[in-house]
DNA sequence: TGCTTATATCGTTACATTGCGATATAGTAA
DNA sequence: TTACTATATCGCAATGTAACGATATAAGCA
């Protein structure tokens, strides 16, 4: 315990940001419509039938994402197709896979 | 459209629980004390400090930690020392480290 | 036009988390 | 013993988040 432990730390703002991504991300339906973003686009439909969860809950689950940045969508008809446009998020679903399987 | 879209989910059990230790990851403070942690190991007292908060309220976040699996600690008289035990931390932390830099 | 499908938003209720003062425990030293 | 320091726990008030039914918008089709 006699070292000088000087390091360098992240400021409290960027952390703050960083924490509110990790919450966005903290849900097992959200994860799992990550997951599958990562290796195609699907719309609101398919993703709410992967997730087992009604349309209008993966509605919402994708507007929380495309709102702090991971997600963009675009309209085809009466549907609309979800894609991940957040780089990093595919190394950090990496690691969480590597953790959790 | 005309894809398969054959791929491999993880479970929502497995997904439950990533989910869970996100959110005990997605707090300022206790990133800050990951942060620290993985470059040194240090007391109660000395990351309340570096995070500006009570001490009361640094060890409920490393109680959470613990709780979890990343932390452990080892006691050494009055104080207590904290340490890093999840090998996967330190990847997930450069992932967030890379994008809120 | 009216009917159906796909997606999004609103309003409410239930539940989880945060921060914090007060209190408790354990070690140190007089 | 008493006093002090470091850490941990309790209980509560405030805030945040999730789930969901109801409703709204918008596109396709008869």
């Amino acid at each position: 315990m006699a070292s000088t432990k000087k390091i360098k730390l992240t400021d409290l703002k960027s952390l703050e940001q960083a924490a509110e991504c990790l919450r966005t991300l903290a849900h097992p339906h959200r994860l799992r419509i990550v997951q599958m973003l990562l290796q195609s686009e699907y719309t609101v439909g398919e993703l709410a039938e992967a997730c087992e969860i009604a349309p209008h809950m993966a509605s919402e689950h994708l507007r929380k994402m495309q709102h702090c940045g991971f997600l963009d969508s675009e309209k085809d008809g009466q549907r609309r197709y979800y894609h991940v446009v957040e780089p990093h998020l595919a190394n950090i679903l990496s690691c969480i896979e590597a953790r959790f399987e």
